[in-house]
DNA sequence: TATGAATGAGTATTCATTCAT
DNA sequence: TATGAATGAATACTCATTCAT
């Protein structure tokens, strides 16, 4: 007596989610060297059902980075019709990235996507993927600074150059989240010295000019 | 006639550093997938030619670290006791690091040792040495942040978390700079800037006040 | 449609019998120098595969030992409960022994345990195991002696010397069987011959004292 | 200016015992796994020049052999004219070998012929030559049991066979001098123990009959 | 004659992937 | 759909042997 053909589609549906679930926790917890024997440990499934879900290896982690990306940067255009100055929305955003660092879902996911990026194995349809998600965060970012740059509430200068540096620091933040969590909560980074780095200096900084 | 042990030692000596060079080569290219064979290949020597120099793969790797560390910290003791304000300092220790993000063998350095954070299977004696290192800078840079904020030139506030997301920010730097050198060069991150992180703020950014 | 858990169960007895099968034989015609892909080999059977069934060549060399030891042991703890005068249940230890030296299983068994303890690399645990088996064998053989001289059947003196030598005998006679199984059946070394060493000596070979 | 040839000549022949000599010292160490740069070790001579002097290390190997069988059985021939019954003769012969079984060199050269015997990879032409050395060892044996049988002073029966039992045992012992040099000396294995193999029984060892 | 650097073939071991059931 | 046994292609490492000096 066959299944009928929803009650399959559901299983399929739940197996896939718990195979990337697994994987999630398995990549997180060995890196890269993480085998697919491991993950379907996890999953409490067998070896071979795994390859019924997924084509391969690759196939499993495309895949949690395509899930992933989105709940780290969803919300992003909210951002841009909230009330508020540009300053306050910056620093909101801000703010969530760097709150989210506290928790493990983000950290995990952040982990993957260094591994993504370092891997010269990486499909190109995965890095376009997460080079896309990534663009869109920093382009509200952007559109906030020249916004804010307008009102004098932040620095003036390329805002190109501004994006960069901010997402290279918040970049360094995940990464110090990552290597050591209890550390990095301890400090509790607080995202209004990050937002320092969009802050217009006075006088006394001047004297900081490279000879 | 045999070599003269003068003509073999420089043998040994040069085939070592040739070694070392493929390998910091090779990890840049491939990371810590990298394999004996790559390094040989790109040392243009035959596979087990390597195990006479080095013991094991974990030993090459170990000693790239080794030479590569001290050329990343050389010069710190200096800056304690150079002329000029805490800050005018800071700056030069800041846009010294960032600087050096340009040039190729900073960045294979730094590569390095982010594959080396990561690796679990790190020889405890290596991770101790990174470690070592690494906090020499870190005191450093704590040290004149604390002067700085005796003379007012530095924001107030715990030395030890604006250390900390100093260091994040010039890590994520890096990676940048590694990812993507020709834009990192396009943007050419500006050690000011990055100062700001350290500049005391006056009035107009309290309206960032969390809520 | 999976393999039922009894069906997989039977497969891998299967399998890992006819590796330690295989291994018996190859081991027993190369000694140590056999190799996995050697065993792989006779057992018909990928190389890799050999590593589902046991953790690398010690693993494999290991558990044959532990099989065939106690083959090579039992039954010694009845002898000392037969009936029969010491002396008759001695020969019949020895010429069991003996009569099984004519038999392939038994003589690769010893061949194994020669190398056993030959080589330098055996686990400690695998070592004792075997140890611990030929001891109950000369405790056995002991036992019997001193039982023996007590009735006059077996000649005076030392009853560990005896023990020795006796063992030392026997072991030759195993390694020549192992060396030329042909030569050895063709003179199927007679028991009572090697009771000998235990006979009490009369008269005549007193001459053979040493000057 | 070259050496005359005859200075040459020297150096060749102490620079071959030398080899020979460490190899000694080095395959009774490890074993066949022993390296040719071990030996090179050894003998505090290169690497390379060990094939000036042998063609590879089986040469090697045989070499040692050849010069270690005649050591073994020289004074063979002359116990066969010595004055004594033959019993006696017997008796200092197997009192020899077994006395000399607490010697190292002799141990040595024994481990070295048991490696020999088991090693697959023989060369023909070395394997005859042990043989034939072991065989002189074999017939003088016979031929003095038989003329002790001839006058009674050695039990009845196949001489072959009393050859062989007694070879058994003889090299039993050496195995275990080689296992365990200090057991050995303490238990001092007696040569009158031994000669009991060859000693005619009277009356009461009847009843060790296989039935 | 002497040296030791260099080579290359061989061996153990791991793991993604396939396949019979 | 589900299982896990089986395969084979890496990859680290060793060592006898050759060769330039």
């Amino acid at each position: 007596m066959p299944r009928t053909p929803e009650a399959n589609q559901r299983i399929r549906e739940a197996q896939r989610a718990r195979i990337l679930e697994s994987a999630r926790i398995v990549f997180a917890r060995k890196g890269m060297e993480a085998t697919i024997a491991d993950i379907a440990t996890e999953a409490q499934i067998s070896l071979g059902l795994a390859y019924r879900y997924f084509a391969d290896k690759e196939a499993i982690f495309a895949e949690l980075i395509k899930q992933m990306v989105p709940e780290a940067s969803e919300g992003l255009q909210s951002l841009l019709e909230m009330p508020g100055t540009p300053g306050e929305r910056l620093y909101e955003l801000i703010s969530g990235i760097v709150g989210a660092r506290g928790k493990r879902q983000a950290l995990e996911a952040h982990q993957l996507l260094n591994h993504a990026l370092d891997a010269d194995a990486m499909p190109e349809k995965t890095r376009e993927l997460l080079s896309r998600r990534y663009q869109s965060l920093l382009e509200t970012m952007r559109q906030l600074i020249v916004e804010g740059q307008a009102t004098g509430e932040i620095v003036r200068g390329d805002p190109d150059q501004l994006v960069a540096i901010m997402s290279a620091c918040l970049d360094g933040l995940t990464r110090w989240a990552l290597r050591d969590p209890e550390q990095f909560r301890t400090y509790v980074p607080d995202a209004r010295i990050i937002m320092r780095l969009f802050q217009p200096s006075r006088t006394e900084m001047s004297n900081f000019e490279a000879p």
